[in-house]
DNA sequence: ACTATGCTTAACCATTCAGTTAAACTGTTT
DNA sequence: AAACAGTTTAACTGAATGGTTAAGCATAGT
């Protein structure tokens, strides 16, 4: 009957990435976890003894999910305009997919910061980092970029990308503009930001 | 007795403010918010009737405090480069000082979508993004600017300089390398993100 | 038939928390 | 002196919520 647990397990993680999502650690109700899992409390307490602990779990597969993602975009050896295509077409997409994953994420980590610790593989994100970093310096020391900061590179590039989903609330305000896409922006951007980011280091 | 009651009103709205932006609504307790405001709870609740009330109170000032600097910083007839400089270097020293601010109002924005009517004065704001819009066009009819998007240029420059706020737990575990300074990191955008939006949407 | 596992029901406990109340104290105003 | 606003203290209420418990049902494997 282990295939019938595992289900059960997989339908009340699915509805705590849920709700936690929408929530937010504080905001989820356990009640309302079990109902959208079509089960009951005392279930959801056999399964996963408490709150913190189905938190955890959900925060940490999803956390490492997401980073998984965003660096193995960047983990090939094309020449630095097709990698940000690659990167650009790949990470918006996968966003697309789970469109609360970057603000529950960021949220939880700036209001819970505990619960990060063990959660990464930081020898795998720094290799990846580093690896990056040197192939732009490969393409600085061959003059096709500009003697740009790294750090700061990083920084845009995943901005960019990760930026409008956190801010996804603040963007539908300001553009309250009747009908508007958020998904067609979105796909917009997968072919804008290779450029834009492109023209904005490559050398002169 | 009025500069007294004004005074402690000050400083309830401080702390709560502080409290709310460092828990969230559903995270921050009202003991905590008068413990730190130097009163007591009957004292809180003479003031501000409800926790709701209080956090309204806070977020629509804070929220509009924001909103009203974003687009002041874009409120002048400087040509669009130097525009850039002056917005990068007001803005981000303003979210310098108010670092936490961001990913306040981004979350709760997506957390509590309802507590957002009415805190802005959106013809105020589509006032400002249009004549930011008309400036843009002027550019590119000039030939200065590619012929670019105006929404993704706008939420490209907003990114730029919001995103390291609303994601700076993220960035200091990226970079968890030995001593790194956030400030410095802000100080050198404010230098480096002029160039890199001109750079990206200039004309060839 | 027996048993173990997954699951439900429903009541219950303990704690946290927003909000209330009433009585009393303090300093200021008139 | 009287009145008032601001404030404190401390106890209380009531609802929400995380978590527990116990009894029993369903079904599949032995």
């Amino acid at each position: 009957m282990n295939d019938k647990a595992n289900l059960t397990e997989n339908k009340i993680f699915n509805a705590a990435a849920d709700v936690f999502g929408e929530k937010g650690l504080d905001g989820a109700r356990m009640q309302e976890i079990a109902d959208k899992a079509g089960i009951n409390k005392a279930l959801l307490h056999y399964y996963f003894r408490s709150k913190e602990k189905l938190f955890d779990a959900v925060f940490s597969k999803l956390a490492g999910f997401m980073f998984a993602k965003l660096f193995s975009c960047f983990d090939n050896d094309l020449p630095l305009e097709e990698k940000l295509q690659l990167f650009y077409q790949e990470h918006l997409s996968f966003l697309q997919a789970h469109p609360r994953m970057p603000a529950f994420i960021l949220n939880e980590i700036n209001q819970h910061p505990k619960h990060i610790a063990g959660v990464f593989n930081m020898e795998r994100i720094h290799s990846l980092r580093d690896k990056l970093f040197q192939q732009i310096d490969v393409e600085i020391s061959q003059g096709r970029l500009q003697n740009v900061d790294k750090t700061q590179l990083l920084i845009n590039i995943v901005g960019l990308s990760v930026f409008p989903f956190a801010a996804r609330g603040l963007i539908e305000i300001l553009l309250a503009e009747d009908q508007f896409n958020f998904d067609e922006l979105i796909n917009q951007r997968k072919k804008e930001l290779p450029e834009f980011v492109i023209n904005a280091v490559k050398a002169q």
